[in-house]
DNA sequence: CATTTTTCATTTGTCAGACAATTAAAAGTC
DNA sequence: GACTTTTAATTGTCTGACAAATGAAAAATG
């Protein structure tokens, strides 16, 4: 009966959660020098070695950087864009390839999110999101490209369309759906045939886009979600069919 | 002229993504276990406060666990949804708070994000989600409120909404954006009038939740968006007014 | 023999003290 | 005043040790 609340954790853990408490509340403001590690140490009456055990779990989350020399120490960090992309990225992977997410439920995701950005994409995207889409087809059509590079190239399509909305925080979430998906992706082997298939509901999208069309780019993420499935509902089909 | 690639890292960082490539690539499946920390030592020539270190890190992701005693040690962990939303909350709350992103850009997100649930939940909740939904509405109505209350509630009824797209990475998406934004939404204080337009929409999105109408729930989440803009931005001219 | 208790080896958690490396500021020098 | 040297502060790393937890083997017990 010893579960629950009651198990104490590691003291570094209970000292990284107060910093990050005093960060999160706002009690540490960005770039807020924490006292040394000596110091520290001796506030929570601990050993240096402890301290840096919490230090460096609060580093692993970009929440503070360390400096060494004279008026080095510890900084409130302030969180990047990129910093945020790169951690969401390495979660949302765990998640989909160790969680067994099925890649109907992931797929259905990625494109519902890509559907919530399109409408804003459509009203505000710059001439250069609208360039790297029209490039990226083109690219899909080009012969002798590998299956990577044509997944590679459709992430940057996608990409292009969300970054279209001009919403970084709209931006930051997709990074994690998109870039996650890749290794699923993968799995699939595009035909040519498919291919051409994809890269006309590209072309269907960036014609929207550019439009100005919210609608009608959501009708094309819903037939190329339709295709995408289809596609991988035959991969599968045919690998039970080896087995 | 030491810049670019050329900063050799920490060394408890360099066995830390050491050991997260391993992690990632799936060289090292969920569950198996690490060498002790005195084998890591020995094989990466280094002490074992650094590999303890090293191990933290991975431990403030939640890519490993530890356990003591004798067939203990470090363990990949699989990383479960619940880890994943709460890693993403702060994450996100930081992001928010420390990058200065302007109430507008963030609400939009969030109601973007939203509407792309909207449909799926209006074609699969269950009567448990619409059940919540009602709940938080008359909770909303209720008198003596405080604004806290008043808020989380809103979180609570959106959370239904999304909970009923049945689609678990969309509920670990949109935890971040809901859930970060409650500060911002906090600075708000909601007078008995604007409550009641809140609830009132509330009341409509239900509606055409429970009627599978996905169209009608996205024009009232429109609509929700475009009052909360302007509540904010009621407040912050308010606020420029009293300075 | 079966079962319970005890012992024990393994492993993480924590501590103390030391030295190296880095760096900004202070002191010295011209 | 501009430049160089010294110094002190701080993180990075190592060594060695002990405590605490824990599962497994060994021993005791019926």
């Amino acid at each position: 009966m010893k579960n629950a609340t009651a198990r104490p954790a590691d003291l570094s853990a209970q000292i990284a959660t107060a910093i990050r408490d005093a960060i999160v509340s706002g009690d540490l403001l960005a770039d807020a020098r924490l006292p040394s590690e000596a110091e520290l140490a001796d506030q929570f009456q601990v050993s240096r070695p402890t301290v840096r055990e919490a230090l460096k779990r609060l580093a692993a989350q970009s929440l503070i950087r360390t400096q060494r020399g004279a008026s080095g120490g510890a900084f409130v960090n302030r969180i990047t864009f990129e910093d945020a992309y790169s951690q969401q990225i390495t979660t949302s992977t765990l998640l989909l390839s160790m969680n067994a997410v099925s890649f109907e439920t992931a797929c259905e995701a990625r494109f519902a999110l890509e559907r919530a950005c399109a409408p804003l994409s459509a009203a505000r995207r710059g001439a250069a999101h609208l360039a790297t889409m029209r490039r990226e087809i083109r690219r899909q059509r080009g012969p002798s490209l590998t299956d990577e590079a044509f997944c590679a190239s459709d992430v940057a399509f996608h990409r292009a369309l969300v970054d279209g909305a001009a919403n970084p925080v709209l931006s930051y979430q997709l990074a994690g759906a998109v870039e996650a998906m890749q290794p699923l992706m993968n799995m699939i082997t595009y035909t040519a045939r498919s291919r051409e298939g994809i890269a006309a509901l590209h072309g269907r999208i960036a014609d929207a886009i550019e439009a100005g069309d919210g609608a009608a780019a959501n009708a094309g993420l819903s037939d190329l979600e339709r295709e995408t499935q289809n596609l991988a509902r035959d991969v599968l089909s045919a690998r039970r069919g080896d087995a």
